[in-house]
DNA sequence: TTTACATATAGACGTTTGTCGATATGAAAG
DNA sequence: CTTTCATATCGACAAACGTCTATATGTAAA
């Protein structure tokens, strides 16, 4: 939903954290307990920075009774990589090989 | 030469003047002075912002007279970027397919 | 309706960061 | 050698950030 560009996605990540957080909810639904004595920091800590990756659509949550789990939103950090790679990396990732490229030349 | 983990690469691109500068001097050797017009910043917030992304090894240096041309390191973009997908979308970003996998279960 | 528990938010505090003007460094030209 | 020009470094300042404690919100149990 929100507009999520190349600043965006590397200021989220740019912690090390949140990128901690990021890698023990991969793969796996953690709660937002779990998440704090896994990482050894307060409660309210993770919570702050579950905000700004949830901002950054980097996790999703599931709220269940009165604890939320959150896992690691695998695909935005593939469609970030990648716009990323798009912009700054122009000359080595080829948009899909030009059949007409080669002939066209004169 | 310098190691520069994930955590580094999104500090180094989290910042919206300096993606202006990588994308300045992305596909050609650029000058401070040019650079610093383009972007339209004092020199000495180009020159630092360039000390950030030569740390980050960003960014490659060829010093020619009194003036230095900078250009953006499209290989470390591509090599950062699978890092991260690596370990932040592992489940989206598969080793090489694996030939016994299937096989393999009971 | 209380009580207990999990998470979110608010406020405070020290640290880091981005920007600038001033100045140092270094290389070419006169 | 002195001057000029391009870049790097320094010092200051405000803004942004990360962390904590205290508290609010909301849900389930007693």
């Amino acid at each position: 939903m929100s507009i999520v560009g190349p600043v965006e996605f590397a200021k989220a990540m740019a912690d090390k954290t949140r990128q901690e957080i990021m890698r023990a909810c991969c793969c796996q639904w953690v709660s937002v307990g779990e998440l704090a004595s896994q990482i050894k920091m307060t409660q309210p800590t993770v919570s702050h920075h579950l905000a700004i990756l949830r901002a950054a659509d980097l996790v999703d949550v599931r709220h269940e009774g009165k604890q939320s789990f959150y896992t690691l939103n695998q695909s935005r950090v593939v469609a970030c990589c990648g716009q990323i790679m798009t912009v700054f990396a122009p000359e080595l990732t080829a948009p899909a090989t030009n059949v007409i490229s080669q002939e066209a030349l004169p």
